[in-house]
DNA sequence: CGCTGCGTTGAGACTACTCAATATCCGTGG
DNA sequence: CCACGGATATTGAGTAGTCTCAACGCAGCG
């Protein structure tokens, strides 16, 4: 049984999409993690074209999903944070077509695939509810796509920050308006679909709007409805019953 | 009980994935079937914050899902061609955060979340292939956010008509190498992320290639290789077992 | 102290965009 | 059978957004 608060996190993030979870599911799901490894950062965790045996849920750091293409251009493909399940996906579909990869040092909890199998046989309630822990990754590649496709660079990234803050404030990983990206800008501009130089760019515009200000590596969300408006941030797509702020 | 070609369809693309659905349990996923409506071209089927009670089987025509932004801008996030589930995941999700419209007339069968759900409990094995299915389509969302952000419109443009003829000739709607791609270019434009001008001239780039070419709608694949090359065309993520081509 | 990684800046090139005009195709009604 | 209208495809020209390459600054760390 694995205690500790990425857990919890996983756990109240679960909740906060289906309030029916009851005691003896969750205790269930809980009994699926098993050890608890701690990785480096910038280590691939999980490879493309592997087959997994296991998924992941990330306790505590910041992890990625990203693509490589033969010539080494990398596009990042989802960011998880504490109490995302990282690889989830990894049960049903076994060869991975991505890989995962470690922001920060990250604490990870192994889900053998197994006992993920034997809870959904006992409880197809939690079966459902970890299809749509999947499905809400996809919405979010929903939104990635079209801030890819059709949104300006500045959006796009306005539209990330905002999406980031809700989610870390479900489980409480802001301050404030404030809380901490690790992302190097070359990271964040594998995400975004640009070159480093112009996320750099992009990110001194936004500065200059003062709807965000940096101290270090944390973000200040200063004008949150200004920057979800130039994002067009509707945060339906998170799946959230109480929706924050 | 619906009884079309649609159908077959649906039921061979998910033994392409999974070669163990007993005949009893494609029985029950067919009687979760009720009617099958007739839609024109461009009708909204789904439209985005609806709360839905059925999914939808495409049997016969094209169809997609987008999302659009308070602009008007429109970015398409997925195609789909007969014996595609359309919006599966509305079954765990039930609020839409995107809309689904048809390409041309289509043949449409509807699946109640009621029936399904009867069928996920007496099958959890097939609860796992529908699950599998939605995460096929993240998959295959993944490779157009690599596409928008990392890939040449060249060579987005040729990924996706790579990715189109795989999944066509699952279901026999290919004629040797060739198939009719109904999408206006505006419309594949909106795929893309791109202008509809700029669509057009890389259509033509395309054609220049001579690894592409047009009679009226029907595209042929010339020179499979090449085109898969200058893709960098990997169908690992559609997650077939036997891989045509 | 001198790496090394990251952020920043400048300059020039190229991709893709917008706007606007023209061409082509196709279905409908005269 | 032809004329017409509407949708779609194509072309041109000028512009905006983003890229690449290269240099430089700064901080942390061995």
């Amino acid at each position: 049984m694995v205690q500790e608060r990425g857990v919890d996190d996983w756990i109240r993030t679960i909740r906060h999409r289906d309030s029916t979870l009851s005691p003896e599911e969750e205790a269930d799901l809980r009994g699926a993690l098993s050890v608890v490894v701690e990785e480096p950062a910038d280590r691939d965790v999980v490879r493309e074209h592997d087959r997994q045996t296991r998924s992941h849920l990330l306790l505590e750091g910041w992890a990625g999903r990203y693509i490589t293409l033969s010539d080494g251009r990398r596009q990042i493909v989802a960011i998880h944070v504490p109490g995302d399940f990282v690889d989830l996906h990894s049960f049903p579909l076994q060869i991975m077509d991505h890989s995962v990869v470690t922001f920060t040092p990250c604490r990870i909890a192994h889900a053998p695939h197994e006992r993920l199998r034997e809870v959904t046989v006992r409880h197809p309630h939690v079966a459902r509810l970890m299809w749509l822990s999947t499905l809400i990754d996809a919405a979010v590649l929903r939104q990635w796509l079209v801030g890819s496709g059709k949104r300006s660079a500045l959006e796009q990234t306005a539209h990330l920050f905002c999406e980031l803050f809700v989610r870390l404030e479900l489980t409480g990983r802001t301050d404030g308006r404030t809380f901490i990206f690790p992302l190097s800008q070359a990271e964040l501009a594998d995400c975004l679909g640009v070159s480093a130089v112009h996320a750099n760019r992009v990110l001194q515009d936004l500065r200059g709007t003062r709807m965000l200000a940096w101290r270090g590596r944390r973000v200040e969300i200063r004008e949150w409805d200004a920057l979800a408006a130039l994002a067009g941030f509707d945060p339906v797509y998170l799946n959230l019953a109480d929706l924050p702020r």
